[in-house]
Order: structure tokens, then sequence, then C-alpha cells
DNA sequence: TTGTATGCGTTATCAC
DNA sequence: GTGATAACGCATACAA
């Protein structure tokens, strides 16, 4: 049986009051009681009950950190930031996600709002729309956006088009006119604005955006991206519209699978054609050539997304900010 | 302001009590009350707070997962195998870490049991002792250990030695007598199990093992691999105890420094030296060549222990099962 | 079949 | 300074 604030007071010789206050540590309490009691305290191990402390309170200590799926590297990263700068501040993080439930996003937007679990929470996802996040907003539950712009609620995101356009600029710098593009259909990628940039350094550089070099993957993986290879190189071979360099905005793990197919293939990277990929994950290191790629700052974001919203949730804090981090060009071997 | 049962009740022109009831889907009520206190339920958008039932019940239907350190793939890996196969069962898990808290496991687990957050737990760990885990079955908190064997607890864990031995053992095949071994000073790795399972291979076959060829990285990194293999190169070059195949029980990420340092200077992989890892790491199919290596069924291991730990909650079974998963040796390039 | 009363462990508002 | 007492939202034993 866990001890309570009435085993305590009983021993003391005080009511679950006083008891109480000292654990809180509020002003006006003797000395002596005070001592006496958390020496009692220590003796019997007690932890408050951090339940029946929110039922009272009606605060937690907890946030909770809504996602689509947490087997994402990009989430994974996230929640090492948040979790990392969590430190002294006294909260416990759960994790939402839709996985496996049946149900949508904004059914488990419900949940995590009326249920009463947590004082806050940081939602990333790019995939829901201003008026199923509103429901935060309405619900007064302070919440973060982690992804996205918004414009309705505080959120934390990543120039995703500027750093497509640095990576895109980059290639026509060095001489590409002809560069593919590889989009996939995830809406939590913001896939859209990374496009954006791609055809905004086109612009700059009055370079006709052409749909025929748009390659379309299914997923962000290997086998995807070996599929686009041969079919580039098809491509190459009848003739005309030849990519000399790819952009993979779908995600890295498909421009090392085009690396890995057009090295089979007989192609020299980054001569015969150059390759860019998008996240930065480990494997982008260990693919030869080493893969130049695009990173977003995943840890500073979950550090700056957990001191906001425990700021909310403390201070009150009303007013919506947002803040955008730069994504990092990264350059490697691969193009 | 959130609805709770009084809300309904008033509406509904009955008490809590059986707006509760009903909520519950107790026997014993009349099919037209239900029905009006469901349709106002509904209508007034009615969740149950969750704190206000665990207190009254005792019960939070939330799962903790203690971690040492959550920004590792194999916990990743296990965790969306627990997520995965929650499906219905209508449980939170919330995560429990020691990272940047300054705290020992050890606190770690008096939180989590006394707070009285969750109903169970699920301990992903092996660096806590027998005596640091007793805590759980003290206090009578249902937990599952992964990782390693408990004699205490209930747990589930892969047989690394066997593994080790496989992997160990086909390089021996392979005709490799002088077979280098990589560690790490990284407790939670079950590191001595791996050297056992290399020691029992070198027996079988009449070895002899010798420590000048157990190489210890800091970290399972790709540094820590090149740095080593420039030390075996030089040994090499040196003469006597030239390692012909390495085995790295620290990891996938030592091993592919190690083959690209020896690429580098100019050894053939595998015929020059072999190179096995271990955990099969994504990156491991994109080195070249690439890594042969041992895997733990990650996916496998967190379906069983959410579903185990689900049955202890629920059901109060009180028996100490343990399971033994099997390593998987993946062949591919490297050796 | 439904209402009354009580408790879960804690905090908070009063008196004293 | 400290003790009664109510309240948080819900569940449940018992009474009606």
């Amino acid at each position: 049986m866990a001890v309570t604030l009435k085993d305590i007071a009983l021993k003391a010789g005080v009511t679950t009051a006083t008891v109480s206050m000292v654990i809180n540590n509020k002003p006006n309490i003797s000395e002596t009681t005070k001592k006496r009691v958390l020496a009692i305290a220590r003796e019997l191990n007690y932890y408050p009950n951090v339940i029946a402390r929110g039922l009272a309170t009606k605060r937690n200590n907890a946030i909770g950190v809504v996602v689509p799926n947490i087997a994402s590297g990009f989430i994974m990263r996230i929640m090492e930031g948040i979790k990392n700068t969590l430190r002294n501040a006294n909260y416990t993080v759960i994790l939402f996600d839709t996985i496996g439930q049946g149900i949508t996003e904004y059914n488990l937007f419900q949940k995590v709002v009326y249920e009463g679990r947590v004082d806050g929470v940081i939602v990333i996802t790019a995939s829901s729309s201003d008026a199923e996040l509103e429901l935060f907003k309405k619900e007064k539950m302070p919440c973060i956006l982690v992804a996205k712009h918004s414009a309705i609620l505080d959120s934390i995101y990543v120039n995703n088009r500027g750093g497509s356009y640095t990576a895109v600029k980059y290639l026509i710098d060095k001489g590409h006119r002809n560069i593919g593009v590889v989009t996939v259909n995830r809406k939590n990628l913001n896939i859209e604005e990374r496009l954006d940039g791609y055809r905004d350094a086109l612009v700059e550089k009055s370079i006709p955006f052409r749909s025929e070099l748009v390659y379309e993957a299914t997923s962000d993986s290997m086998t995807d991206g070996a599929h686009l290879a041969n079919k580039i190189i098809n491509a190459r071979q009848s003739g005309d519209n030849v990519p000399t360099a790819i952009f993979s905005p779908a995600g890295d793990m498909t421009a090392i699978g085009m690396i890995k197919e057009f090295k089979k293939r007989g192609l020299k990277i980054p001569e015969d054609i150059a390759v860019v990929g998008y996240d930065d994950v480990p494997a982008a290191e260990v693919v030869e050539p080493a893969l130049t790629t695009v990173r977003q700052p995943k840890l500073e974001m979950g550090d700056l997304a957990i001191n906001l919203i425990i700021d909310k949730v403390e201070k009150g804090d009303k007013t919506i900010e947002s803040r955008e981090f730069a994504a990092k060009f990264i350059i490697r071997e691969s193009a």
C-alpha cells in the first residue's frame, strides 16, 4: 500500500492539510513541525500521488506529444530534443499517436484535449488543417504546432522552401539545367513547400519547369529510389529530357537507392548525374559517394518546443508566436 | 469548461451515479434512460476525465515505458512494436527516461512506481541490477523487463550469446582463425553475453582466445570504427596477430566505420578482411559491401511486451514468465 | 431501476 | 501556525 498524506499526518500528530502545506513548501508553518513532518515523510518514503494532486489542482505536470506515427527518424530526433531539455522541469511527457488505433488525427486531438491527462501539447504534424487544430484553441489547451506555420496557434517550423531553393540553386550554379525532382505522396512531409523551393530556384535562373522531370516515389525507400533510377536511365537512353542532377525532397533513402542503382548501371556520381537528398539520415554519410542533403534542425526544434509549451502552461501566455528555423544545406560528395 | 457527469445528469434529470453506470455499460439500467443519457452525452461531447476516474478506480489505463535513453534505434523499434499492437486496447503509454534529469535509474523506478501514474511498466534496460528491479516486485507494480533475463520479474530477451556464436562460427567456417572482436563500454548493451558467444565459437573449434584481438570502442560510431581500423592495419604491418576478420558486437556503425577505413587504406572486404556487425541498422544495407550482421527481433519484442503487461494488469497474473527470442544472422556481403 | 452517500489522495478556503 | 471542511470528477456499495 502506498503511503499517503494521511499516514504522515497520523504519525506526526497533525492534519493532512498541514502535511500538504509542508510538502508544498507553503509559508506560515513553524520550523519545528516542518522538520518533524519532513522527517517522517522521508522515513516513510512518501511520494505524492500525482493523480490525486492533478484532480485537486487541475494541473498534471504532463505534456502531451501528439504525432501521426512515432516510427519516424524525424519525430524521434525532435523527441530527443524535447526530452533533453526537459531537465529539471518536473514534467512527464505522454506520447499520443494514431498508429494502429484506427482513429483519425482529429479523434486523437479530441482524446488528448478532453481526457484531461495533460496540461499542454506539442503537436508534430504537417497534415492537419487549421480547422482541426482550432480545437486546441477553442478548448484553451496550450499547444505548440511543430512542422508548419499556423496563424491560429504557436508554431515552430523549418523554412523548407528555402532549404530546397538553396539545394537546387547549388545544382544550377554547378551548371545543371535539367534537374529532376522526386516527390512522394505523404501529406505530413510538407512536400509542396519543398517543391516550391525547387521552382523558385528555377525561376530565378529563368529555367523552365518541366513536368517530365518530376518523378513520384510511393515512399522514402531504397527500392523506390532504385525503381526511379532505372526509369531515368531508360529515359536517358531514349534521348530527350535527360536529367543531369536529381533532387529528392522525398527523402534521403530514395536518393541513396538512386545512387546505388545509378552506380550499378555504370553511371558515375556526381560526374554523370548529381544527387541531392533531404533529411540527413545517418546512412547519408555512409553511402558512397556520401550524400549531399538538406538537414532540419530537429534537436533545436524539440528544445524550443518544450520550453515554449512549459512557458505557456505556467505563465498562461496567450500571445501567438511562431518561430522559423533555417534548413541547413550539407554539402558532401554526391553533388 | 469541460463537460462532466454532473452536466449530463442535470440535463437528463437523473443523478451522476446513473450516468456513470450508463457510461460504463453496467447492467440493470432501463433502455429508455440509457438511450436518453447516451444521447445527451454525445450531444454535449462528453469525455470521461481519466484523472478522476483513475483516482476512483485506482486504474489509470496507462502503461509506463521506462528506458535509460530514448535516443536509440533499438529502443525506438521496440516502442514501435509496442505502439503498433496497442491497437484497440485503450491504453496510453507514458515514456520515462533518465535523460538530462540528473537522476539514477533507480530514482526513476521510484518515481514511476510511487507517483501512481501508470498501472504497469515495461522496463527496457540491461544495466539495472536485480536488487534495483526488486522494487517493482516489492510494490506489486506489474512489470516486464525487456533486454535481459530476470529471475524475479517477467522478462523478454534475445539470445545474444547464441547470435554472436552463430556469427563467429560462420567466420570460422569460412576459414578465419584470427578473429578480432570489438567491445564497447556500455552496460546496457549486454556486451558480456555477446563476448561469451564469441568465446563459445572459439572453444568449439579449439581456437585459443587471445586478448590482443579484443579492441575497445568508446561508442558505437563510425569515427571509433575508423580509429580501430587504423590500429588494426598498423598491427598488420608489424606482422603478428593479424586478424583476418572482425566481429563488432559493439554495433553496426563501428563496423561500418571500419569497412570504410579499411577500403580507404586499400584493403578489400571481405577478401583481405571480413567484417560482421551487430544490430542491423538501416545503414548496414547502404554501406559497400553491404554489412553482414546480427539482428534482434525488436518489433516482435515490443509486441509481446505490451501484450504481456496488459494481461498482467488486467488479469492480475502473478506467474513469472520469461521468453527468449533468437537473434537472426543476416548474411550480406562483408563476410 | 435509480438515488444517496461515501471515498479515492490531494489542495484550498476558511476559521480558530 | 494549524485544524476542520469542502471540493476536484468519478465509481460503487447500499438503500429505496
